[in-house]
DNA sequence: CAAAACTTTCAGTTCAAACAGAATCTACAG
DNA sequence: CTGTAGATTCTGTTTGAACTGAAAGTTTTG
């Protein structure tokens, strides 16, 4: 089991802490940060070691970074255990856990705002007022869906170097945006 | 107390459900929900009563929600007490949140990751490693903070409209950002 | 200034998510 | 086929966030 250094504890902490705010369990995220950190992959007895957590405990979370697609299990000539690596790309590890979460949680709002523009009864009191409502969040759902659907379509990189320099872009467009 | 119509009750329980999801409380999530569905500003008492939480717990969430700056107090002519209303522009109400998360825990870890950077040992076995992560690491947090601080200099009309053509404009700028 | 109306704070209590450890299952080696 | 190493599932327990109701605080009104 390889002792952690000072800077390593602070970030590892520092994610799970992260990882709470964002509605992702903290064991989780620790278990994701300290792969991130790692030059090699690890074999769960160690991370269940090193985090001071249950075996089982690393178990279910392993099984969720694979879910989320930023982790996988590689295998280690002459050991029969698995070892699980992080991805290393920063980019690409967002890109997949907003794709999912758009899948998870964007999608089935959608749906639901849909469902109760139709269900309205415009017999019941107050259904103009309520459809405004509704039609104003399903606008705002739609269009970061596209956004979404636009970046997904586009090579990884091509992201990265788009929202490097995109906020200028944006400032020149500015005036002809605004006037069309 | 306004009795809520199915369509209000689904809104109100997903809209609750969503919050958790991304680590905002239930209850708070849900008061917001009812406020923005609501055509006028609501007391605490009948909050309370409309989604069955004690008064007390209504305070506390509606101070929360006053500090994400999306809900505020009016007053009633004749009614001492406090009325609370959402505000109606989503798009608005997004930034103001998203305005903020940036600042409670980007911002942070921003800085987390620039101290580690310096506090990093040369001596210590792996620091190259170690150092390479939490640099690839702080340069997307740099970019994706980059990009908020140019959205927030634009006028709000013009995030939705920046937003909403955006992604055809990226589209455009595809082979070009490839290549260069 | 005292009572009334309303709000906030505080001290326990509740509850769901997270967790540990045991039991079970699976795959492989001998 | 049997034993062993490792992974997963299951069940009860723990824990911390969320919640309630009571107490304290604040503002208004007569």
């Amino acid at each position: 089991m390889a002792t952690l250094t000072g800077v390593q504890k602070a970030y590892i902490l520092h994610w799970g802490e992260m990882g709470t705010r964002w509605g992702i369990n903290r064991t989780v995220a620790q278990i994701h940060a300290l792969l991130y950190l790692s030059p090699r992959a690890l074999p769960a007895e160690e991370i269940a070691e090193t985090l001071s957590v249950a075996r089982s405990n690393v178990s279910t979370s392993i099984r969720e970074l694979e879910g989320w697609g930023i982790v996988r299990a590689v295998h280690v000539l002459g050991d029969r255990r698995e070892h699980y690596e992080s991805m290393k790309d920063v980019w690409e590890m967002f890109r997949l856990v907003i794709e999912q979460r758009k899948r998870r949680e964007i999608d089935p709002t959608r749906e639901m705002l849909r469902r109760s523009l139709e269900e309205l009864d415009p017999k019941e009191a107050g259904v103009d007022f309520t459809r405004e409502r509704l039609a104003a969040m399903a606008g705002f759902f739609d269009a970061v869906t596209e956004l979404h659907d636009q970046m997904k379509s586009l090579p990884t990189g091509t992201v990265r170097k788009l929202l490097r320099m995109g906020a200028k872009v944006s400032g020149k467009k500015k005036s002809r945006a605004a006037s069309s």
